[in-house]
DNA sequence: CCTACCGATCGGTAGG
DNA sequence: CCTACCGATCGGTAGG
């Protein structure tokens, strides 16, 4: 959500172009996503959008970087409260579901960087990711007692890949019959993940 | 992989078309591959595709269907060998792995359905791939004694999930510099799992 | 199954 | 930032 007031004309209609080809192209991909179609959704001439960028592919690669899922989706983590990483892992998927289910174009955003740009920008992303991503590691790590032995950025990846299995998956058996699917299946994929990595208690 | 000496001359242009639109597709998306690539790499005129299909989308239709992943994943998991769970979990894990190695194109068919189809073949999928998935399922139930009660289903699906959040935590983090990529993290995401669902032992 | 074509739309630009 | 345009390419078809 851009904040008009802080930003010249020129910046706001920038973000207008970004915001318009984001939420297009989550729709249609980006192939099938056209310029005429961006400008008419960021209320401007097909030739005002050359004005802030030299081509469409710059358009995408502003909105894979700006509106990367990472950015929700880390500070998110940080902030979900917990002593134990029990507690913490809770706590932090609750969030995380609740963000997913509110943004559904998380999950097609990245499938677009990963089809039709095979992965071309992760390297970049993952710098401006990476001390984001150093914090929730380490929180792991100050809990190493109560975890089974885990090399903690593989405790962080299977937890990240908590999410994106249990997401994935439901997109998956979309067609599955209902009377199928048990209710709370998030919650069972939280206690296996949990029973997966904490040590088991000496009590 | 074809048998063109059992099909007829036309069945055999027909699956030619298919492959090319398979491997074309795969790398570039759907939006972003033309009946005229198709035509090329399928060694034919453009106005010849249309005696085998009436448009684009019905090559995409057969493409999805024939090609997805499942039909070489699901049968794999069944032959596994293995007389208890843990068993059965590490022999199919290896061969998942090693077929999902082999076959880079399985999960960006999965995205070009999920986000240029919006999934929408994907009920007509689950009905010729639910037969596949029972006995698979029930491989779980007839060994309840050595696991946590958990839903028979979700531990299928848990099962899928733990090939799915590691292939794409890959894709994701291919960015990151490799000295601080665990060695052997697959067989972690296993230890993992199995330990998620498997019951203490009472020795 | 090919040739030759259709109208529509594509990304991008010149010139103001 | 818009108007008017460029050549190229798109999905699809008629006619043989």
């Amino acid at each position: 959500m851009p904040q008009p007031s802080s930003l010249t004309k020129g910046e706001r209609t920038r973000q207008t172009i970004i915001d318009a080809a984001h939420t297009l192209i989550v729709e249609q991909g980006y192939a099938g996503t056209s310029m005429r179609q961006i400008s008419e959704r960021a209320g401007l001439a097909l030739g005002g959008i050359y004005n802030h960028f030299p081509n469409k592919e710059a358009i995408f690669v502003e909105v894979i970087i700006s509106k990367h899922p990472f950015h929700q989706v880390l500070p998110l983590l940080q902030a979900a409260p917990g002593d134990t990483v029990e507690e913490f892992v809770r706590n932090a998927a609750k969030r995380m579901i609740a963000e997913l289910g509110r943004r559904p174009d998380f999950i097609k955003l990245i499938f677009v960087e990963l089809v039709e740009f095979e992965g071309r920008d992760l390297p970049r992303m993952f710098q401006v990711i990476f001390p984001q991503v150093l914090p929730l590691v380490q929180r792991f790590q100050s809990h190493e007692g109560e975890l089974r032995p885990i090399d903690p950025f593989i405790l962080f990846r299977a937890f990240l890949g908590l999410f994106i299995s249990y997401y994935m998956t439901e997109l998956l058996l979309a067609g599955i019959p209902a009377a199928l699917k048990p209710e709370n299946s998030f919650d069972s994929f939280v206690e296996i993940f949990l029973h997966g990595v904490i040590a088991a208690k000496d009590n």
